[in-house]
This record gives C-alpha cells, sequence and structure tokens, in this order.
DNA sequence: CACCAGGCAAGTA
DNA sequence: TACTTGCATGGT
C-alpha cells in the first residue's frame, strides 16, 4: 500500500470498530465541550455538561446571558476555569455579533468558520477544527495531541511537524468525508487512550505494529 | 506522592 | 524566533 494514511485507518477501523464519538446531543454541547476539554480529561467536562443540563443552562442563550463570574463557578470541575469562562464569553459575544443564531453561525463555509473560531483569543487550531468537524459537521481534520505522538512512534512525521503540516498529511490522501475524518480522529484518540500512552512507549500490542 | 488529561496565550531572552 | 511558564481540576 502506498498511502499509510488509508492503511492505518483500515487497521483501526477493523481493530475497534465504529467509535460513535464526539458524545453531544447538540451542536452547542459538543462546541462548549470542544472549549471545555482543552489539555482536560473528557470525564471532567462531561461532568460540568451534565450539571448544566440539570440547571437547564445548556444552551447558547442560557450561558451567553450567564455573567462570566457565575459561568466560571459553574465550569469548575472542568479545570483553569477562570480562563475558560472567559474564552466561552469571548465566543459567544463573536457570534452573537456575526450571526443571528449558532445554526447560521455553524452553517458558515468551513474556511470562513475556521477563521472567525480562531480570531477569539482562547481558540486554537485543534478547537477550531473539532468545532468545524463535529459541531458544524464539515470535513476538516482534527490534530491533537495523540495524532502527533502515534505518528511520531511510527516515524511518520518529525519531532518538529507542526499542526498544518500534519493536518494537510490527512487532507490530502483522504476523500474529503465529515465522517471518515469524525471517525478517523476517534480512532486514533482511542489508540492513544489504549497503547500509545506517554509512559508506555514501545507497545507490543499495538493494532499498527509493523507498518 | 507524581503524573496525566481530546490547549492556548503570554512572557522571556 | 525558540523556549518556558501559567492556568486548575480530578483520576490513577
Amino acid at each position: 500500500m502506498s498511502n499509510r494514511i488509508q492503511e492505518i485507518y483500515d487497521r483501526l477501523a477493523a481493530h475497534f470498530g465504529p467509535q460513535h464519538w464526539w458524545p453531544g446531543e447538540t451542536p452547542f454541547e459538543v462546541m462548549l465541550g470542544a472549549v471545555l476539554t482543552q489539555n482536560t480529561n473528557w470525564r471532567n467536562v462531561s461532568q460540568v455538561i451534565e450539571s448544566l443540563g440539570r440547571e437547564g443552562l445548556l444552551s447558547f442563550e442560557a450561558l451567553d446571558a450567564l455573567p462570566e463570574e457565575e459561568l466560571a463557578i459553574r465550569i469548575r470541575p472542568s479545570g483553569y476555569y477562570n480562563q475558560k469562562a472567559g474564552k466561552l464569553k469571548r465566543l459567544f459575544a463573536a457570534i452573537r455579533e456575526e450571526s443571528a443564531d449558532l445554526e447560521e453561525f455553524l452553517g458558515q463555509d468551513a474556511l470562513a468558520l475556521r477563521e472567525k473560531l480562531l480570531a477569539v483569543k482562547g481558540i486554537g487550531p485543534e478547537t477550531a477544527d473539532s468545532i468545524v468537524l463535529y459541531a458544524a459537521q464539515q470535513p476538516v481534520f482534527v490534530v491533537d495531541a495523540y495524532t502527533y505522538r502515534i505518528l511520531l512512534r511510527h516515524d511518520l512525521i518529525s519531532e518538529e511537524a507542526g499542526y498544518e503540516e500534519i493536518q494537510e498529511m490527512f487532507l490530502c490522501k483522504l476523500p474529503s468525508e465529515t465522517a471518515l475524518f469524525n471517525e478517523y480522529h476517534a480512532l486514533l484518540v482511542r489508540l492513544g487512550k489504549e497503547h500509545c500512552k506517554k509512559s508506555n512507549p514501545l507497545c507490543e500490542s499495538c493494532p499498527l505494529k509493523g507498518l
């Protein structure tokens, strides 16, 4: 196989099966989770999302109207809560100023949407792409720490490889399909969690062994 | 106890 | 430009 990127996907898909990834009932929940999970375990994030849901605060309108200090208190278990409250408030303000509602904001062309997300202080490439792919359901590839570590361990990139460079590897070697990019990223995270941890440098049972 | 988790921005030299 | 540090909780 000349296409290593495709080969990796095929192996992971065969080994793990469908991932049904990014638990989230609505695009708003997905967007919220994308910010809250920055450098943070998903367990903590889902705890916050559940408690917000119980209080009826799980909507753009509700959280947009909530003062930043109150928001910070309610997202506390997700860590970095003061910073994240500021990020969310700036994101909500950008959406309100740009569009009539969240649906219209997320319905923009993927490239334009990505640029507008990146313009918000506190939203970097991974968070922006996660929102474009999982909330807006448009085909961009999300690169995260697992993607980097897995590709590095299998000698497919150099240590100096940057975000866009890694992203481009996937974009140019795969058909541009939302469902595929969604599943592929989910599979990389699954592999990372189970076989490619920092403390687990070489893994005999890695499904990608012998590429 | 130390280390890690689905990052990002700001400060330093 | 290239490193380093701050942000912070909860699980292993």
